[in-house]
RNA sequence: GGCCACGUGGCGGAGUGGUGACGCAGCGGAUUGCAAAUCCGCGUACUCCGGUUCAAUUCCGGACGUGGCCUCCA
């Protein structure tokens, strides 16, 4: 651990607490969250976990060094969802090539909008499609895990499908607070004839001919719904590991199913120490469902006025994203955005001019409120403290840890400010500045306030101000929001 | 029906057994050629009903409300 680095605590799904994190090897900490399926594109939902999950990675890298961490999140291009979005979209091509087309556009937008919400690359993001058969390199696949879930007595042939006899596991149900007898007496789970308990799910089930399938001991199938992550978990983190994340509706039963698999298959008394789970999202109030019409891809609020009536910058949903607790519902809203983006121009107009930062790593009471299980909103509170230190006279220091800071929450300087990343300033802007002081120093304020409301019109605000020390005029200018 | 969260001022949102964070918006002041930006100062709150306690927004119980899971949806 770095030195002064404060004590991270987690809240962890598994005991209801928040509890100090250890880790297993402080020399490699590691951390898998569930990604998504991609069948379409991401929806500000699905952002939420890509977001809070970084922030810890982040922090994780602070704390243990960047090279000492970690992190996977896994591609899912296996499901039916899938399959139902290739016949639809592609009826003409051979269903492979068409869930390939779909798997391959959709993944790629997704590593778009991430980048576009200020978020690292995983270590590793692995495709399902890579863990069904065993593998050349050896690492875990989908059919060894369950070939030997089965000689293990943890799993049954049945009906063409395997399935995971439950009642093999004997605290089956702890992340969930679920117990068997509660889910017998639940008159909703479906009860098929050929399971021996109806909580007993799926590892592997037959493909029909127009279906996606691999050959298996079992026939030509796929992999049930959990049974990747276990695989892939596996492969890059060993059979326990230290953090596992997702979104809350995850718990059960895809979260309970992976534990059951890979701790019967591994033989391991747990699977993850921690586990983590973000809060769940609505819309303007109401849950964000296609039939309510609230539904919004990431690309819509990045490129389009769906909400708003503006395109939003990705580090705006991102602080509108973490303005709120990871664990506290959120409700998504245009006010919302409104105040992430002001909030956002405040500490980047309060870090601009900062000199240069090298070797400054993030604010320490910043990075403490985060240690506080990513209490990003006290961290918030400490970023306006030191943008106000900033905008003092004597603020060059708190303008320098300021920038520092925002880069490691992943936000940009001064994206807000300008037109974007590495974006240059036109020469006609600083022309039109310089011609603006020299009418000023001559006290004429007319052919001033003309090159002022010239450059209003393009979307140009001046901000003027006067040198503390020699009196002499300054003009600032930015992006008017 | 079972399980799990949450309910704080106009809005956002922390936190705590006892001097009512913080931000946005609002108001007042400073500064400014005028603006903008910035700085300083100010207001309103803890869903309801019981209980524990010298003292509860904070602990316990209940009610009401909202949301989630139990249906391969983050």
């Amino acid at each position: 651990m770095t030195s002064g680095s404060p004590q991270l605590s987690l809240y962890n799904t598994l005991t209801r607490k928040k509890e100090p994190f250890v880790p297993i090897d402080a020399g490699n900490v590691r951390m898998y969250v569930c990604g998504p399926t991609v069948y379409d594109f991401a929806h500000i939902g699905n952002a939420r976990p890509v977001i809070v999950f970084d922030l810890l990675f982040r922090l994780l890298r602070h704390v243990y060094g960047a090279e000492h961490v970690t992190y996977v999140r896994n591609i899912t291009d296996v499901d039916d969802k899938i399959n139902a979005r290739a016949a639809r979209d592609f009826p003409d091509l051979p269903l492979n090539e068409a869930i390939r087309r779909v798997t391959e556009k959709t993944a790629r937008q997704f590593a778009a909008d991430v980048k576009a919400l200020g978020s690292l690359e995983p270590t590793y993001q692995p495709r399902a499609t890579d863990f069904v058969l065993p593998r050349p390199d050896g690492k875990p696949d989908m059919v060894t895990l369950i070939a030997t879930l089965i000689e293990r007595g943890h799993a049954y042939v049945a009906g063409g499908e395997v399935l995971f006899d439950v009642t093999s596991m004997p605290d089956y149900g702890a992340l969930s607070g679920r117990n068997l007898e509660d889910n017998l007496a639940g008159a909703r789970i479906a009860v098929d004839a050929h399971k021996k308990n109806p909580a007993d799910f799926v590892l592997w089930k037959q493909s029909s001919a127009e279906e996606p399938g691999w050959d298996s001991p079992w026939g030509r199938g796929r992999p049930g719904w959990h049974i990747e992550c276990s695989a892939m978990s596996a492969a890059y983190l060993g059979d326990v590991f230290d953090i596992h994340g997702g979104g809350l509706d995850l718990i059960f039963p895809h979260h309970e199913n992976e534990i059951a698999q890979s701790r019967c298959a591994h033989g391991t008394h747990e699977m993850a120490r921690v586990w983590m789970h973000n809060g769940f999202l609505q819309v303007e109030g109401q849950k964000m469902s296609k039939s309510l019409g609230n539904f919004v891809t990431i690309n819509d609020l990045l490129e389009t006025g769906a909400m708003g009536g503006q395109a939003w910058h990705g580090d705006v949903l991102r602080l509108a994203m973490l303005m709120t607790h990871y664990r506290e519902p959120i409700d998504f809203s245009v006010k919302r955005l409104e105040e992430a983006q002001s909030k956002l121009v405040d500490w980047q107009r309060a870090a601009r001019d900062g000199q240069s930062t090298e070797d400054i790593g993030p604010d320490a009471s910043v990075v403490e409120m985060l240690a506080d299980d990513l209490n990003f909103h006290r961290a918030s509170v400490a970023l306006d403290a030191i943008a106000r230190q900033a905008n003092r006279e004597d603020g060059q220091a708190a303008k320098q840890a300021l920038g520092a800071t925002l880069e490691f929450l992943g936000f940009g300087r001064d994206t807000l400010l300008t037109s974007g990343d590495g974006w240059e300033e036109p020469p006609h802007i600083a022309a039109a500045v310089a011609a603006r002081l020299a009418a000023l120093n001559g006290k004429d304020f007319a052919e001033a306030d003309r090159i002022r409301n010239e450059l209003a019109e393009q979307g140009i605000a001046l901000m003027d101000s006067k040198d503390p020390e020699t009196g002499e005029r300054r003009t600032k200018w930015e992006v008017k929001r």
